[in-house]
DNA sequence: TTTAATCATCGTATATAGACGATAAACAAT
DNA sequence: ATTGTTTATCGTCTATATACGATGATTAAA
């Protein structure tokens, strides 16, 4: 965002979308479902599940872990990720909040 | 997005991701919920509401409008808008399938 | 028909996001 | 100790996103 005007809005308005953000690449919304569908956590596999460079890999990495949606930890030369299901779960919660509750403000419109 | 990797990607990750985006900015969650307060589809209103210029609400009405999440039509000298209440559904149910399936993965993690 | 009001769009400026090669740091294994 | 592997980060480039003033188009109202 330019100019950054964000603390011009509401703390919820900004923490749902921020969290839109953290999904608003097809590369995190996969990365999630990778990490998802291992029983190990894994780390450069998924790397080689995306088109994309190590480098790029790494970066949408660390935007899923700064919004909290998965964990990572260096294991040796390797890290390893996984997701964070607790938060996944707070995330869905909040989505289906909102959405349920501008539904709910719904009267009558054109 | 740079350089629009977007078509390595599957279809489903794009669109979910697309409409994350779309609600990526607090203006837009903020816009979303005055649309849907109003029994009256309100225009300029919704700059009233906002910290922001009316040129700026109007990028973000556009941005809602190309998502599908609400509808614009010209009426005289004024813009009314409106929730497309039949496709925030859609939205609203394609963000739970996504969370759904993706906590089916789950089998056991770190 | 002027005048005022409303709003989309243009032009422009700045900030982020996205992508990748190169590199450095951290280890494992030799 | 040296080598190879793995991965985070740096630097850099390009594309988008965000923001706003100014303008033009449209129309209601005077």
């Amino acid at each position: 965002m330019a100019k950054s005007q964000a603390d011009r809005f509401p703390e919820e308005h900004q923490r749902l979308a921020d969290l839109a953000k953290a999904l608003s690449h097809p590369a995190r919304i996969a990365i999630l479902e990778v990490l998802a569908s291992r029983n190990v956590c894994v780390c450069g596999e998924v790397v080689a599940e995306l088109p994309l460079s190590q480098a790029t890999v790494s970066q949408h990495l660390k935007v899923l872990v700064e919004a909290g949606l998965i964990v990572g930890e260096i294991e040796g030369p390797k890290s390893c990720y996984c997701v964070n299901w607790s938060r996944l779960d707070e995330v869905r919660t909040m989505f289906s909040t909102w959405f349920g509750h501008t539904e709910r403000l719904k009267i009558d419109c054109c």
